[in-house]
DNA sequence: GTGAAAGCGCTAACAA
DNA sequence: TTGTTAGCGCTTTCAC
């Protein structure tokens, strides 16, 4: 089979509608954008006529004579991952609701595609760049991240779910500090105090300010932190279940553990069964994130939830108030609740 | 903080460079794409300018004087779902490889939907649209959405996962049969005979051919189908939960169930675990997508793989080849295979 | 090898 | 209310 292009019906412009309409091309402009009253005759005849031809105007060329493309441009570490995927979802919804289109790339995490991502983006001429996650997750700011985007801040504003001090960019980013502390609460409530922190990285911003809260909640509650309860690794199953493992290792077991995330999470509940224990009875699991994989394992996930839809909303609120020259504040925060399910549960001494 | 527009510097141009550089703009337009021969001197110094300025061709005048955009709009049904991101992943690399950018949105599987993307990516000039699941996966194709398309074919070629007969659009879907097949006779070979199927709407094509292909496996081997082991629902962990609870409620029990899907596949597990019975050894489970949540359940699922990343390449390359006019079949075939984890094993007569 | 000029499709003054 | 005109930034003949 053969797309045959010559067949394509000419594609139909703003002024083959007006010569059928008898109008000049600004009338249809007009009726297509109502910037300004038609007289109704002709608008009606105008409009039937888009109808008659099912007339989409040129994004492109409506683009280039605008100043803005009600476009914003998501860059995010990965999709895969239900965390952004979720994110990325409520953006879009938020995002068609105020009449604007949203385009997504994945960086991967790597600073090359991000940076690449970011040209691409201001070539378009987005009206703003949402960053999800990548270099701006970095406990340290990478220089020639910093550099590049202080480039795209001069023509396009960015906005991140994460820090980043040596640029102008506006943070809309979770509470870390408040999702641990509802989740030592919760397990203190019930009883625990060996609490192990499991997964993650504290070269990863919202990872060590997690990190740091724990310590705190510990300190304050006078629990004498254990060094060997805190075990670093990555964000996925398998790493969750390795670092488990070592934990196993251990002349004292832990009571309850905090998974980096739900991802680790799994992983942890594959390595306490394969020990031979159950769970909450012998050791209780939390987790961060409450993406669809806490609903899924067995049992159930005990998360930290960010309502997905409201964080959403505040990125793209933030993003079109910014791109239209609005007032701002640089720094926003959304606040983490929690979702008990059915993996954590009382200690029994 | 504000984001002050007026200290926007003043976007840089082909122009500016062209001055600067004591030039033509078509003679900075050959150096950026290499399409015709410049002195080198010149050559040079344009190059130098763009450095300088880190100069980016503005895409929307870029597309709207050239044929092509080198964009292609990819509309799935739903992001969030594992099978779609990772699909739409290796699309993404497949089009990074071929100079190609693509551009996302979610249809949500509502038709509403799916007809303002495919407006919205018509608008925007991308040279193909690709379209994941929704309305593509009816088994019957809804009328106003084959109008649709077919108006839409008349601008931009489109190629989808599913099927849809009454426009012509490319297909480049999985061999679900033969998928099938890769199931009935692991397991069939593991000794099973009385298997269930669960999950899934027989209005969906891939359902419906896969319950097909079901059945004739059954007959060839001279298995009588039993209906009660065909319990339809969705395609999420609590509609293959509540359709495996229903099984149990059958005297004779199978000793192995068929997932529509690895969603499906965990609810599954899960209600095999309230009726005390362990996997695989009372009950195998395979399942469909090998999504990573084969990879997280407890035991690993055995599942059906596409491999993305070939899929999505086959998707991209279709999409090239048809928005260049060359030649290419209405109808592609992408071959499963099965990869074996935990969750299958021989039956225990 | 290089520049001038026209045009891609739309919007936004400015006149009328 | 409506039409005319001049761009928006880039590519591409067509001369030179």
């Amino acid at each position: 089979m053969e797309y045959d292009k010559s067949s394509v019906g000419k594609t139909i412009t703003i002024y083959d509608i007006a010569e059928e309409a008898g109008v000049s091309a600004s009338t249809v402009s007009r009726v297509l954008n109502g910037s300004a009253s038609v007289r109704k005759e002709k608008k009606d005849r105008i409009q039937k006529l888009i109808e008659k031809y099912n007339f989409k105007p040129n994004a492109l060329a409506k683009g280039l004579s605008d100043t803005a493309t009600n476009t914003i441009g998501i860059i995010v570490a990965d999709v895969r991952n239900p965390y952004y995927s979720a994110l990325f979802v409520a953006c879009e919804m938020a995002a068609e609701k105020a009449g604007y289109n949203v385009g997504l790339t994945n960086s991967l995490g790597e600073i090359d595609r991000e940076c690449h991502e970011l040209d691409l983006f201001v070539q378009q001429k987005v009206d703003a760049i949402i960053q999800m996650g990548g270099r701006v997750d970095d406990l340290i700011t990478d220089d020639e991240y910093a550099r590049k985007i202080r480039s795209v801040c001069t023509s396009t504003p960015v906005i991140v779910t994460g820090k980043l001090d040596k640029a102008p960019v506006y943070s809309v980013v979770i509470d870390e500090g408040a999702g641990m502390n509802l989740v030592m609460e919760h397990l203190i409530s019930y009883g625990h105090e060996k609490i192990a922190l499991v997964g993650g990285n504290m070269m990863v911003t919202s990872t060590f300010y997690k990190y740091r809260r724990y310590q705190e909640n510990l300190k304050s509650r006078g629990i004498k932190e254990r060094g060997e309860y805190v075990v670093n690794s990555a964000y996925d199953p398998e790493s969750g279940y390795e670092a488990m493992n070592r934990i196993f290792e251990l002349d004292d077991i832990p009571t309850a553990v905090i998974a980096i995330n739900d991802f680790a999470a799994s992983g942890i509940i594959r390595s306490i069964r394969e020990h031979g224990m159950r769970i909450p009875e012998d050791i209780s699991i939390v987790s961060f994130d409450n993406t669809y994989i806490a609903d899924l394992t067995y049992p159930k996930l005990t998360s930290v939830d960010y309502n997905y839809k409201n964080y959403g909303q505040a990125l793209i609120d933030t993003a079109i108030a910014v791109s239209m020259g609005k007032e701002c504040p640089a720094f926003q925060t959304v606040e983490p609740k929690l979702v008990v399910r059915e993996s954590s549960g009382p200690c029994k001494k």
